[in-house]
DNA sequence: CGGCATGATGTTATCGCGAACAAAGCTGCG
DNA sequence: CGCAGCTTTGTTCGCGATAACATCATGCCG
């Protein structure tokens, strides 16, 4: 800790002030190679003095070797991906792997941008949510020659592997236990998702299955923005006033799923007597609302973790092969709004 | 799109293709310096052809130019800081430069670990969150020579410049609102904080004000990990059982403040009559509870706006002086959980 | 028609580090 | 004493791009 120098520090600064070569202090850096103890103590000392900091640029560009890991991600703005983010963090804590974050708002157009700019960066490896990419953004994919794993949902084709739950099965298994229970008259609320590819799959094999049993959805509505919580309040009263007669409904998030559940209970509507309820996520955040919503769990952590794994366990020395689709099976969490018979 | 190659593209193959030099195929690809129209045009293609993607490390080297910014929070496992990683990219979004995120779990050492990580890209700027870091982590910062916004919180010294509110300030107004409002029994809850400085000046601010006016904390609970939702109905449930004649409950976030909220809901106390709550943060989530809990805003967003917003400026070609500490001010909002007189 | 500004392209020298190879010190043993 | 065989340290070159400067064509003017 000298005096300010403008110019950035760099080996050569730390190789004179130790009096050995760069070659030596880089060693002596990284833990590479054999340094004898003395010249090491006093390369470290050095540096530690001087405030080095090493420039993993050129490092990077020397040997072409890039501890960065791309995860691509469409929103940060529910507590769904910065879990599917702790899991990964967990994972490469313990590794020399970075992860940089960069989101996509659900638009294509910036999901191929935001990719080609942090391909840019060379990175080893990539994690990417969704198997829905633009032609461009495949072929940017394929073409890095780096582990991919497409996350979250695994309905699909992978570029090169995949760790998800299949949503359409999600959204089966929902209905099959709802119309179990014995409800008939069913009402879906959920975001607007031309882009939301997962939470459409979920819709199409929840009505699939109501198709199969004679079933229709028999209300409808879709929101965009503002507080989940706020929102599902008002959908649920609205459709409620519309269509008195549901006697079930189905949200595409738990956080709708809890505002509905909030306003029945303030009406005084017997849940799940009269009307049943389930949402979808599993969030954790939610625990301790006086009722507990049906969801199902999205194993977001153990996505990422998984994910990281996968990449962690590619990029070893020497590679470990792993599989290339992971299909984790969430159970349905019944709680107190969807009575079994 | 040809076919598949091993060794990665560079200028030289896009050059080649094009038929000119690789500065040539350089400027275009830049956009920098005069190019011919006829040659632009045969250069992009031949890129776009090959499927060519720059490298921004050999770049960032040669240019000693870095578009990244290092940001360090200590969390993603509430809204919190997501929600300021919104506002940062909002800001970022049309610009060139792209934040690069690191997870400290609230932990000193591993801040400094981190920080030595993504300062060795030599990133533009740093934006970091919390006033309190190691000397080591002080130092680097400092030694950098880049901008550095510390986020979060004001009640300190930055290292360069801040943003943020003074939770100092933002306990006291809470506790003069609660007792203005005629509460003289209270109850706090909260997270352990030995390394929460922001609940901690909050918590000080709060008692501070109370011990002003002769009124001491009656009971505190402090809880880590689960659900705060969860929480906040347990531990509202344990501290009246053991302390019956609290007429407030002070939460440190609204998660655990909504749990309570609840509870008390569910017992059919009476809200605010008989006990007041109050929780921080504005989780805009919770909007659309039986109640509105009161709270303060914490800005989140317009915190993580204007630190985008100071180092924009500052790496602008002439860098504008900025200022050098924000203080905004978050207002109390007393929603139906705080009466007034 | 020469001269010179202007636009379009190419050349050369880095940037800071690490890989690969080269050289120098040290040890022990015949 | 000399040399093999190690450990420790140093040298050279190149990673893939950009800055700065050099060069070559073109056109316009007096």
């Amino acid at each position: 800790m000298t005096l300010e120098q403008k110019r950035p520090l760099t080996l050569r600064d730390v190789s004179e002030a130790s009096g050995v070569s760069e070659m030596t202090v880089s060693r002596v850096l990284r833990n590479r190679g054999d340094v004898s103890d003395t010249t090491r103590a006093r390369v470290l000392a050095a540096a530690k003095e001087l405030g080095y900091v090493p420039n993993k640029i050129a490092g990077a560009l020397a040997s072409s070797r890039v501890n960065l890991i791309a995860v691509i991600i469409p929103s940060l703005s529910n507590m769904v991906f910065p879990e599917v983010l702790t899991g990964i963090n967990q994972v490469f804590e313990d590794t020399e792997l970075q992860p940089i974050v960069a989101v996509t708002d659900y638009m294509p157009e910036k999901e191929e941008k935001v990719l080609f700019e942090m391909l840019s960066w060379r990175p080893s490896g990539v994690i990417i949510a969704g198997l829905e990419h633009s032609d461009a953004s495949r072929a940017m994919l394929q073409a890095a020659g780096i582990p991919v794993v497409e996350i979250m949902d695994t309905d699909g084709r992978a570029v090169d592997s995949m760790v998800g739950i299949s949503h359409r099965r999600a959204g089966r298994e929902m209905a099959q236990a709802i119309l179990k229970a014995g409800y008939r008259h069913i009402g879906f609320m959920g975001t607007k998702m031309p882009l939301d590819h997962r939470a459409r799959k979920r819709f199409e094999g929840f009505t699939e299955i109501l198709a199969k049993n004679g079933v229709e959805i028999e209300d409808r509505a879709f929101y965009s923005g503002g507080s989940a919580l706020a929102k599902g309040r008002e959908m649920t009263q609205t459709m409620l006033e519309r269509s008195p007669d549901l006697d079930f409904l189905y949200y595409s998030n738990d956080m709708i799923g809890a505002g509905g559940l909030l306003y029945l209970l303030d009406q005084g509507i017997d849940v799940p007597g009269q009307i049943g309820l389930a949402g979808f996520n599993g969030v954790e955040l939610l625990q301790g609302l006086p009722r507990k919503l049906a969801t199902m769990d999205a194993c977001r952590q153990e996505i990422g973790r998984k994910a990281a794994e996968i990449i962690h366990a590619r990029l070893s020395e020497p590679p470990k092969e792993t599989e290339t689709a992971i299909t984790l099976t969430p159970t349905i969490a019944f709680g107190d709004t969807l009575k079994r018979r």
